[in-house]
DNA sequence: CCTACCGATCGGTAGG
DNA sequence: CCTACCGATCGGTAGG
């Protein structure tokens, strides 16, 4: 299933959200200006108008091109063990892998609900949904017995939620506080979570 | 030690701050004018710069006086409890009373780090600090035995992250997701935490 | 796809 | 002379 080559236009449209969402990431969305886009994606400011409805628009385009569910989703996927132990620790592994080849998702999705109220997060959400439940259901097929009276749904959006738990109290604490609040702090707190969701034997 | 009566001086800072504060969670950082923060407060543009040296100072001000933390510590500080199940869930219920009287408060976190890189959060670490190294002593001794063998500074650290992790996927999911991935998540949330730091008997 | 602009508004500062 | 603050306007830039 390759891609048909993509046409001049979609090359075009496609280096405005480029440089865009490097600016957004780095500056805000207020604080990026259609005539910053217009000079690094090397067009006239006025041409912006003729891929995009308006500012709104480029990053709406933006959100969806570059949102961590791309790598996240397959990361999830793909995550593999005979235990749910081996299982989660893989996942985690794997999601760890995929948010770092992405330092800027954290900003893309803080732009999204400072400024945007999460008004694109329901498009993106319908597009997702069907893979995401085939993750709960696999999840919780492999547990059974072993996890604790926990509904999977929940179990999701814990995992989910540790990596914000991580990185936003890394941003926090990060250099600031004593390296004791660092050191291997992800797999200390990815096995909180694990003894939290496993059955005492 | 009650504070000696503003001066008028103060008095309008204050309403500048304050003016400020609500315009930033809700319209973010360059989302809002001078012009309008002048307006709220019932000033005109030029006098803010008696009280400011411009507008990023403002954001300072608002920063220091709005963040969470005035609500937080207090409520860590006064949680209770015999044993360190009944610590931690009435520490966490004190959370979700202190975190749900200010609804802004992932906002202006949000603001500081994609506007700011987290610039203000250096000064503000080191003047809380002193009594967040407190509650991490309490909070060791009281569970001496009773804990799994995990730094007491990861074990304030994933604290503090599971209401990164239940708001902020409170938000994705909100209103998009199944009842199930909601219905007493926090609940849930902190009965995993509890749980993965408790030592199995 | 670009140049040339628009109505308005930006953050910040002038003199008094 | 000081402070606190005013109405008016500065040079540039916003999205379109």
């Amino acid at each position: 299933m390759c891609p048909d080559s993509p046409t001049r236009l979609e090359r075009k449209r496609s280096r405005i959200v480029q440089a865009a969402h490097q600016l957004f990431v780095k500056q805000g969305y207020h604080g990026t200006s259609m005539r910053q886009i217009a000079h690094k994606s090397g067009m006239a400011l006025g041409s912006l108008y003729n891929h995009f409805d308006g500012k709104e628009d480029v990053f709406h385009a933006v959100f969806m091109q570059y949102h961590p569910y791309h790598e996240v989703m397959p990361a999830l996927m793909n995550a593999r063990g005979g235990t749910v132990e081996e299982l989660v620790r893989d996942a985690a592994n794997r999601m760890v892998t995929a948010l770092g080849s992405r330092p800027d998702w954290l900003n893309l999705m803080f732009i999204e609900i400072v400024e945007f109220k999460s008004a694109h997060t329901s498009q993106l959400f319908n597009q997702i949904f069907p893979d995401g439940l085939q993750i709960v259901q696999d999840f919780s097929h492999l547990g059974e017995g072993k996890l604790r009276d926990v509904p999977p749904a929940i179990l999701v959006r814990s995992f989910l939620g540790l990596f914000f738990s991580y990185y936003i109290t890394e941003i926090i604490l990060g250099n600031n506080a004593p390296p004791e609040f660092n050191t291997n702090a992800l797999d200390y707190m990815v096995d909180i979570y694990l003894h939290g969701i496993l059955e005492r034997e």
